[in-house]
DNA sequence: GTGAACAGACCAACCAGTCGGTCTTATTGT
DNA sequence: ACAATAAGACCGACTGGTTGGTCTGTTCAC
């Protein structure tokens, strides 16, 4: 029983495959390509996968799977609005560092997800952005945030700006993973809150204790 | 020779496969399904195109040929950074009215773009991403915006946020795209500009007259 | 020996692209 | 004026290669 499911034969498919759609898309690889790079045979792949789409829906789910337990912990573990979302927002960033083929795939491909298994996704979305946006309106409503900020908008336009990272951010780049957290998380909060919260400075302490900011 | 470019079959192909392609991705629709829609054949398709992949192209060239041509004339129209991002942001939101479909397609399918083609489009897109760069740059230098602004991220932030409607956007949703460009723009300014440079409201003169936020 | 894990030859369906041919319109020669 | 000719627009049966998936085994652990 030892050893299996580190180098289990699933679990080395979908690693590779994920690796491969990233680069070349679902359409761009075929099973043939990940069974031989994987070194196995098509009856290897389908012992352990009923199609070659659910493969691409395991993929989808690990995914949303993690980033909506996350934000569902942050959600629960603060109270106050601006650090509920500064968490939310790490949190999800973060997962970039962790996931970021598996985000790639998700949004690339998921239009040819399988309606059964679309399903599924489509929930664990939305409860997600359902998240972000109550956070959004329990800021306004306790005065932290400025009233006249339409909460679902807000909501995406949060949503779009940390999402986007997928086309562009690299491990490799000038900029870590927590920084640019911090960045996002400072222009998000310049966006929402209030003047009088900003200049309270609830948040800012611990951006001043570690300036991040170098260009 | 009237009526003729209207109702072009070229034309009319590619207005077709660009809501096919939206709805089912590239990959989901076939020559065949396209000639059918379209009520043409195989022969009438391959007159007028070279491939499939040609066809993929037109459609991003024409979206990214008009974004760049809009961000081109804004940057030049506008001297102040302020305003000149703002104009920026409200042409680009605009696009999604006239060119949501070319949009999805663009961000679902450039994967699939044969190399040839790519280097034609990421070469106007990474124009236009510098144009916006740009601009934050120049509002940091002349003291509009924050001096601790990193300027490639908060324009990756940016573009991400404003590029991320072609998910959610709906032409008969609550909100107009002029209300959605005004309200990225309230959140942008926001997020980049100083606190003097917002207290003077330069630019909140305008948001003040027509006050747009409802909820 | 029994069942799970895997191998790999095989298949039916599909799909981008081709090619010989037709129809319509414009051009030319007389 | 009009036949001859050329050219572009379009047709649709066909093809060659590909691909997801199947099926009959074989291996091996317990």
């Amino acid at each position: 029983m030892e050893g299996g499911f580190i180098t289990d034969l699933r679990n080395k498919i979908i690693q590779k495959a994920l690796l491969m759609f990233e680069k070349h898309g679902y359409h761009g690889v075929t099973v043939n390509q990940i069974v031989e790079s994987v070194g196995t045979s098509k009856g290897g792949f389908y012992h352990h996968f009923a199609s070659k789409d659910e493969l691409l829906f395991v993929i989808h789910d690990t995914f949303i799977t993690y980033v909506l337990e996350k934000a569902t912990i942050a959600n629960e573990t603060y109270k106050l609005p601006t650090k509920k979302l500064q968490a939310i927002i790490k949190d999800f960033v973060k997962v970039f560092d962790l996931y970021k083929p598996h985000i790639s795939v998700f949004y690339q491909e998921n239009i040819y997800l399988k309606p059964e298994y679309e399903i599924l996704i489509k929930k664990k979305r939305d409860q997600f952005k359902q998240i972000i946006i109550s956070a959004i309106r329990e800021g306004k409503e306790c005065g932290e945030f400025r009233k006249d900020l339409p909460v679902e908008i807000t909501g995406m336009a949060i949503l779009g700006m940390v999402n986007w990272a997928y086309k562009w951010y690299k491990q490799s780049g000038p900029k870590s993973i927590d920084e640019i957290g911090d960045i996002f998380v400072d222009l998000i909060l310049h966006a929402v809150l209030t003047v009088e919260s900003l200049s309270e400075s609830k948040y800012l302490d611990q951006l001043i204790e570690k300036p991040f900011f170098t260009n």
